[in-house]
DNA sequence: TGTACATCAGTGAACGCGCGTTCACTGATGTAC
DNA sequence: TGTACATCAGTGAACGCGCGTTCACTGATGTAC
């Protein structure tokens, strides 16, 4: 039927996404090159085109794998076993405000490297990005109590402080003053009035 | 003593800044390009040079300049007078994560634009962005209470949180979740519970 | 006061480079008979 | 089973473009005498 077995042609697809997906979260939508992507997936840059329209088109699909990986991540540390909301939502924090994440860019959030570059991009990229913002609040939404409302805004804020302290951290880079804010940030995400 | 008298040259020299200024917080760091600031200033590529010593130049100095700025922009919204600490926090908040803010990126905040952008730079440029993120979280400071330890960290929280809030409601666009996004983190910024 | 000269902010064309995209090709794979 | 053919994933060179930067120039301004 066919000249060559889909399976491996979505092989490759899948390997170009893959490494595709590091250099986005490295290097954001503008240091993203169609080269670079290639030679990180062991193929020529003439290739490409058999599996993507065009640039947009893979920033488009890197972003909405990129966010469900990173809504779906694990919230827990290894070695632990959060039980209340409370606890997960703190080692969700702690995980997501880690000194780690802030310095393995290439297999962390995608979000900090890429907010700024969505401004430019088209309305695709922005689809994308609001069904991953949705994403990580629903996610948050889960640990929280209260009003559906009343969650729903913790939830967004919840978001909007995660993603800020990391992206300033990740701007700063390996500081003090870096390390101070992503502290500052796991404080008042989970504050430790109750438990 | 000189061929031309110095005002004039300084006075280019002011043009292309606050022109610059626009551009950069409007397109970020990799859309700022030389021409692009050239032409909104009036003149053209060539002459840059007789002011700055490169591109990387300008961008460090129209950072410094945008964070003394923000810093000095007034927290209060006309017509009103806040008298407490926490009013004004509110204020602060009310204005910093407006939709106004959010439609006009070309006279606000630099950080939404640029964090991105600034991993990629050097050394100077990141430096400037630590002495910002200092200034913004001391204009918080003023308005807090507490230890002073404690009144810087939630000083740093504080910005980390409005300055993500804000990054993400521009990159959304003008769109209901955003308005949702800018709502929620200005209910967090500043809670109501006491008064 | 008038003229010749020096300075240099700003011009505009050119440079090398990396980008996204195109395209003629090649070679491994599968089909037809 | 063996041979001729068709398909198409991937190659590698080329394209047009915008970028940061350079550079020979020009023309307005100020100085020297």
């Amino acid at each position: 039927m066919s000249p060559l077995t889909p399976e491996k042609k979505a092989a490759t697809r899948e390997k170009i996404l893959t490494e595709g997906a590091k250099v986005l979260r490295e290097a954001g939508v503008e240091g993203t090159s169609v080269e670079k992507v290639m030679k990180a997936a062991g193929l020529t840059v003439g290739g490409f085109y058999a599996h993507f329209d065009s640039k947009d088109d893979l920033i488009a699909e890197l972003l909405a794998r990129a966010f469900l990986e990173s809504v779906s991540r694990p919230m827990t540390l290894p070695g632990t076993t959060p039980k209340t909301p409370k606890e997960k939502l703190r080692q969700r924090a702690k995980v997501y405000l880690s000194r780690e994440h802030r310095d393995q860019a290439s297999t962390g959030c995608p979000l900090p490297a890429t907010l700024s570059g969505l401004a430019t991009l088209g309305g695709p990229a922005r689809k994308v990005l609001e069904r991953g913002i949705e994403g990580m609040a629903a996610q948050a939404m889960m640990n929280l109590e209260g009003a559906p409302a009343e969650k729903r805004q913790k939830a967004l804020a919840y978001t909007a402080l995660i993603v800020g302290g990391l992206t300033i951290a990740r701007a700063l880079g390996p500081t003090p003053l870096s390390d101070e804010v992503l502290k500052a940030c796991r404080d008042l995400a989970v504050p430790a009035d109750a438990d």
